[in-house]
DNA sequence: CGCCGTTCAGGAAACGGTTCCATAATCGCC
DNA sequence: GGCGATTATGGAACCGTTTCCTGAACGGCG
């Protein structure tokens, strides 16, 4: 393979200049260089970052962990970050992990992660436990996390809470009294999880309004199509009176939702108005009310605080509204409307 | 940082002896493995792999190449990509590629791949041009492809020919003689393309039964929900005589016409038949007939080739049936039924 | 003119592993 | 008992960069 040393000669300069001339750092006259760069283009001369990482300390490489990349807020912050991570000269690493305490799981945060491989580590959408964060921190990483919980470090979050209470106050004001929730799995144990947050702005909202949901109208679901169809399939597939308005935590829910109403003979939004949360791409086609969040924007966004957390100088200095929840927006569509009276 | 001087310090033992306990290469007593491995233990010693790469020339790292992360069978492969991978010890470094000739895709190609940093490429659904499968001849890079096409290397594929051919004479089984196709984009110009494949099994199908599509029953599409609805309200959303069946070349698209259909009143499957490719997950919840394809098993299929190439141990020395097209299987659900008479 | 600061370049020492080579002990076996 | 094969270990070289240190040339300035 073609080193260094090989441009070197063929430049008629040393190792350190030719390394000084390719990195930029250090001085090197501009004839010099510009010799140095043709004899590195003449011969297809790439540095090896691995020998470089050697001796920098730095790899230029980041660790994103992830529990899913088949759902589609996962998959556009994914694709959001890789754009970011890419532009910026960076490596990324995917660990596409399991549940809490699984094996495999255990090994990224032990082994894969804590190799000097990656300078840093995006963390979206998991929860994080004690041992796995300060496994992190022992091999001195950069810690970011997009949702999820646990970890002190950088936290990157929309208002989970505020999502919540905006959805079910939309349904209130249109004169909905009985809204159900489909909520995600494990909402009603901890709080401090995505889906705990929506649930719990819900529940506020439902609160001041002087409503108290029965616990029947409030279904754990995982966050899938098929998930929304077989919970709103238990909550509305009874005789009887049923909800009028439905609080869907993610849009993907609020689809299957959409499909078991239609399956039951229910009309949306006639008989059942519909929200959801994420701005999905397909929430247009199903005219779907929604709080829109921007997947895209938040993995860029993390980039960005990783980048700044590493000292990297291609970052602009100054943290926009730090700390400030990421944006979010109520999109009105027909799948919402006034309460049948 | 801890190096494997201090782990050989502690066990008393020279770099050479820690080196090759740890590793488990060359001769090493019993009883000195197991010191050095808890002297490496107790101090927390985790091998940097780039001091280890830089000198064995093997990253156990592979690049993955793909177009989208957040279409259903991307996702699918990559998660059977990532998982395999991880299982053997390998890092997984993501490249999403925008479409050929962009800067940015070159890039990745001229330079990203081109690094010392990966050992082997899968290319997964991409169209490979002559100048990206030079870059990586090059460098000495195994390639695997996974669908799409160029690149004379491995190529892992399903026979979308036959995939065409067996959707369509299913709905020619059935009775139907007018039958639509919405295929992917571009599927008419080149042929060398999975949906110039797919559509080409369509034709035959109807050719063989003595039918020949009106070109107007052909329409092209982006492989989403969003793309099939639209395509599908332009082949249904007109007066006058309609196709009986519908061969979409993908699920995705199906449920995008299925919706349109329902928009447009046409009852599915009494008024209208549909087929889709690919076993989507959400294929069941909307009983939609499809060519079920297995994208996990493809990704860890497309694992076991490269590690085959790259000469590790660990995978199995018999190719399983190699050259043979990946599985796949008509799974028959209440969307298509018999033609009206 | 002398001196200091800046610019330029090269030699050599890292970085943290693996592996080649040499040496030595042990063992089985004739 | 000698010999070759096997097992075990250490020293040193090496992988391909970056960077530290040193020295030289040059220019400006007091």
């Amino acid at each position: 393979m073609v080193a260094i040393g090989d441009v070197a000669r063929l430049a008629g300069v040393s190792k350190a200049t030719a390394s000084r001339a390719l990195s930029g750092n250090g001085y090197v006259a501009d004839e010099t260089r510009r010799r140095v760069e043709s004899a590195a283009a003449d011969i297809g001369y790439i540095a090896s970052p691995d020998a470089a990482s050697l001796v920098t300390g730095r790899t230029k490489n980041v660790g994103v962990v992830i529990p899913f990349v088949n759902r589609w807020f996962f998959g556009e912050v994914l694709e959001g970050i890789e754009r970011a991570l890419l532009a910026a000269g960076y490596d990324l690493t995917l660990y596409n992990l399991s549940e809490r305490g699984r094996p495999e799981r255990t090994r990224v945060f032990e082994f894969f992660l804590a190799r000097k491989r990656v300078d840093a580590v995006i963390a979206v959408g998991v929860d994080l436990d004690e041992s796995e964060v300060a496994a992190l921190e022992r091999r001195e990483k950069a810690l970011v996390c997009l949702g999820g919980s646990g970890g002190a470090a950088a936290r990157l979050s929309i208002d989970d809470r505020a999502v919540g209470q905006l959805a079910t106050e939309h349904l209130l004001h249109l004169g909905h009294s009985r809204i159900a929730h489909l909520a995600g799995i494990g909402a009603g144990g901890q709080l401090d999880t995505v889906h705990g947050r929506r649930r719990h702005g819900y529940l506020d909202a439902m609160a001041a309004a002087g409503h108290s949901p029965s616990p029947a109208d409030i279904v754990e679901t995982d966050m899938t199509m098929p998930g929304g169809y077989r919970a709103a399939l238990q909550l509305l597939g009874h005789p009887g009176p049923r909800p009028t308005a439905l609080f869907a935590a993610s849009d993907e829910v609020a689809f299957g939702a959409m499909r078991a109403a239609e399956r039951l003979g229910i009309t949306v939004p006639r008989d059942l108005s519909i929200v959801g949360v994420d701005g999905h791409e397909y929430a247009e086609m199903f005219d779907l009310t929604t709080v829109e969040q921007y997947p895209g924007e938040q993995g860029r966004s993390a980039v960005d605080v990783v980048l700044r957390l590493l000292g990297d100088e291609s970052v602009a200095d100054p943290l926009p509204d730090s700390g400030a929840p990421m944006p979010t927006r109520l999109v009105v569509r027909s799948s919402s409307t006034a309460a049948p009276r």
